[in-house]
DNA sequence: TTGTATGCAAAGCGTTTGCAGTGAT
DNA sequence: ATCACTGCAAACGCTTTGCATACAA
């Protein structure tokens, strides 16, 4: 129930290749630089299964579409850029954050996304 | 340009009676009862417009469809229960978090969202 | 050979928009 | 009487799914 396919090679590739999660379009198009028919519905189901086998994980970015980076990182944080709204890992936590939480509610996890200028865009 | 009709107080008035950010299909049901012949399509545009007015302001969950409250509040967070799936306001903020971003990179804003249980839920 | 994976196109789902009719001013 | 707002339904953008074919095993 595990095949090896050029076109998940590919996908597989393009995610390693990038230093940042990346969009399913972004991924389609650097995919397709090795597999030129590349559906984009080949795209989501793959990035479905490597998710499922954590081969991948998802990023969710309040009021964004999930990009994705390689699976097996430690808990870590992101930084998008308001100008080119592109996604970057940030590899440091600030810690817990359990005294926050009202009386009688539990704090299991937590996420936190910065924003500003990456440092292509500048100030 | 700025009309009051039954449609918009109700939908205020849905917002304004609840204590946490509500989906737009939670504020259909809700103002329903005052308007029972209101659409989806008014809600969205009515939210739409309030947000541009300052009135409401969206709140955006990771992975999540945007909710709404009052505009209005200052810097806060949110919380919310993986039970129920509800989201609450946290009133604090624990800081700036300027120097976790790498070299070159500015960080202007935020945004924390914690996981957990709610008091409803328990343990 | 077998059956999973693919490409394509249609279907879903939440949100937006066009349009003719309603109603606040 | 105007013209913004509403209800309805079609359109949208992103994601998922159905189906016949292609290809890894």
């Amino acid at each position: 129930m595990e095949r090896m396919t050029k076109q998940r090679a590919a996908i597989r590739e393009a995610i390693a290749r990038s230093r940042r999660p990346l969009l399913p379009l972004e991924i389609l198009d650097q995919a397709k630089e090795a597999v030129p028919a590349l559906s984009l519905g080949t795209v989501y189901r793959n990035l479905k299964a490597m998710v499922e086998e954590k081969e991948l994980q998802p990023v969710f970015l309040p009021g964004d579409s999930p990009r994705y980076e390689l699976g097996g990182h430690r808990h870590h944080h992101h930084f998008q850029c308001r100008a080119c709204n592109r996604v970057f890992d940030i590899h440091a936590c600030p810690g817990e954050f359990s005294e926050l939480a009202p009386q009688g509610f539990t704090v299991e996890d937590h996420e936190l996304t910065l924003y500003g200028r990456c440092s292509d865009c500048g100030t």
